[in-house]
DNA sequence: TATGAATGAGGGTTCATTCAT
DNA sequence: TATGAATGAACCCTCATTCAT
């Protein structure tokens, strides 16, 4: 591929990026062609159709947050700790940015990066559980399938970085109680993300 | 209004919440009308725009939740047990099945309901937390903007019936959450609630 | 024909004309039912469909052209005198109201209306030509098509009494170069039409 | 602009001119993109909404009509005769094809063919009036409106040759009728106009 | 007979996608 | 390869006409 192929290539994924999460829907083809400074043949040379395009923004955050995932065990000490750290990091990796992840996980795409996510995952909740997360009924849909949840925009109109911290926020929440099942007494919220929620105990 | 007349209309609100809750967004005025066996003029008739539609829908939806909430405010021995109820209820009732309940309650529409249903809410919220819930930071917001994104849907093509298990399932977390906050023990989501649907009757 | 219905036949052309007179265009027949505080399905049982509303308001407007015509030539001492008169008050008498008189009249509708307005128009004529309107190649034509051009509204949003001052004017001068034909120099416009125009010169 | 581009605008133009002088009212956008063989969006992409078409043809109509008209002045001798000559000149070039000509050059819209336009009228009316029409109370109004008027299609079905020859007819009678107020004698209709074409070159 | 609810064709417009330049 | 013009399906909405009440 040719340098200039390159570019326009990434140039074209930054920008949808950055439209979804300015406007909180599909943007339209047109705006993202001109905003990245090319014609729409070029974004169709690029991504053939919708889909393509969708696809390899998906791939693009679901590379990341597999990574900060993979970064997060290593270092980590506690396994609920690390799910936490984990969750938040893909949301701020915009692991939500489009609705089609999880069909895709589920179908035959990607046999490589479903294969590093599914591991990702078993090893973070093993642990997880191991350090004290209930075990029981929780499983890995829990925190695939919540992630997605949270990572939605709520579409009332927030701005964008209300709606960032709420998602943190609502997250968080929801990991302390994942790990309050069956009686367990956790601290709450001790293992903050990194970035950008308005939680209000310091972390 | 005609019998025929009126059959239609609740026919329309019906389907429309049927297929908002299949796609996630808002479905077609074709689509709307399709689904329901009825012309696209009869629609007009009826909703004479989107607005009017989702507003039909979106007042029908909320004045079930609140007459649910109140209800459950009247029997229930328990604060944290009536919240749980009610954001549950209110997941059932359709609270969330669309995105603009929030704004229309900022904006000056509907005084009636807004007045029952901030009524509704302080008075859950502070009966809650008088029953043990952590005050702290945590407000009404809390729970109104959870209610909206528990209802929102998935958009990953779910079943029916799975997208509605896995709301009150977060939900159920979330709640649970809430609770620990600041480290007090509940008994964790005792009561589960039974299989809602969204006409069902407060429980 | 019951005396309600009657009165209501009589309500909607009335009205019907009013709103054309009023807006320029075909009034839509929800406008004009409303107008006229009946049911849409009152006005379809006395005229089944446009056209027919259409129809019977020209024949209205037809009729009492028609009549003033008559009227006209048996008062008139001058015959240039009378086709002036006429002309004016066929405009005043709505001649113009819908532009489909012409190929009604050339179509077999109405024999008894066209025997009427085409005797009439005979003898106009022929007694302008008689008292001085060069007849060459001036014909009735010349004068019903003019007619249906000076009733047409201009349809640049004047306010309808220039619009109707405006018809008139224009009417003025129009005769008067038809009575100028082929050299003979006439009173120009000295016999006004009754009411509603702004033509500068006193009558 | 491309060449292709640039040759479906002029044809979407053309045929825009057509329906309006054979339906007399403002065609149908679909009616005019099948006309024209091309697809619906191409007709949006030239003229963004019903007024950008319809200004254009009114520009266009507009331009040519002046420049007709400042060509006769050039060369007239006589200043009745140039009246005469450009408002034929402007019925050829289809002065009058839509409603809009008027409001927009009473607005602030299109400042620079406003100055002509009205620049040329003033010059043209003084030298008609310096050459034997009388003055009195005929101004520029009597001139641009009665323009428009018989230009304006009857909306009777006529053919349209017939119908742009009884326009030029009925014009000329007028004319003869402004020249003829307060009794100065004129040469009427001397200078029969040829089969004016609409794309006709100014004579 | 009067009413007004229901119908659906048609007009306006957007936008994902194709294709000529 | 890059461009942007062209396409047409799909959406929103209006309104003349039909039909159940």
């Amino acid at each position: 591929m040719r340098a200039d192929a390159q570019r326009n290539r990434l140039r074209l994924l930054d920008v949808t990026i950055e439209l979804i999460l300015e406007a909180g829907g599909e943007p339209s083809r047109d705006a993202i062609a001109d905003r990245a400074g090319v014609g729409i043949g070029t974004l169709y040379r690029h991504f053939p159709d919708q889909q393509a395009l969708l696809h390899a923004v998906a791939r693009h955050a679901l590379e990341k947050s597999i990574g900060a995932g993979e970064a997060v065990l290593e270092n980590a000490s506690d396994g609920v700790d690390a799910l936490r750290q984990y969750m938040h990091a893909a949301l701020d990796n915009g692991i939500g940015v489009v609705n089609i992840i999880h069909p895709l996980l589920e179908s035959h795409e990607w046999p490589d990066l479903r294969a590093r996510a599914g591991a990702l995952l078993k090893v973070i909740v093993a642990r997880a559980i191991q350090d004290g997360m209930p075990g029981g009924d929780v499983s890995e849909r829990d925190i695939v399938l919540a992630m997605i949840r949270f990572a939605r925009p709520l579409a009332i109109g927030l701005p964008l970085d209300e709606e960032r911290a709420m998602a943190h926020r609502h997250l968080d929440f929801y990991i302390d109680g994942l790990c309050l099942r069956h009686g367990r007494q956790i601290e709450p919220s001790s293992a903050a993300h990194p970035q950008g929620n308005i939680h209000a105990n310091p972390r």
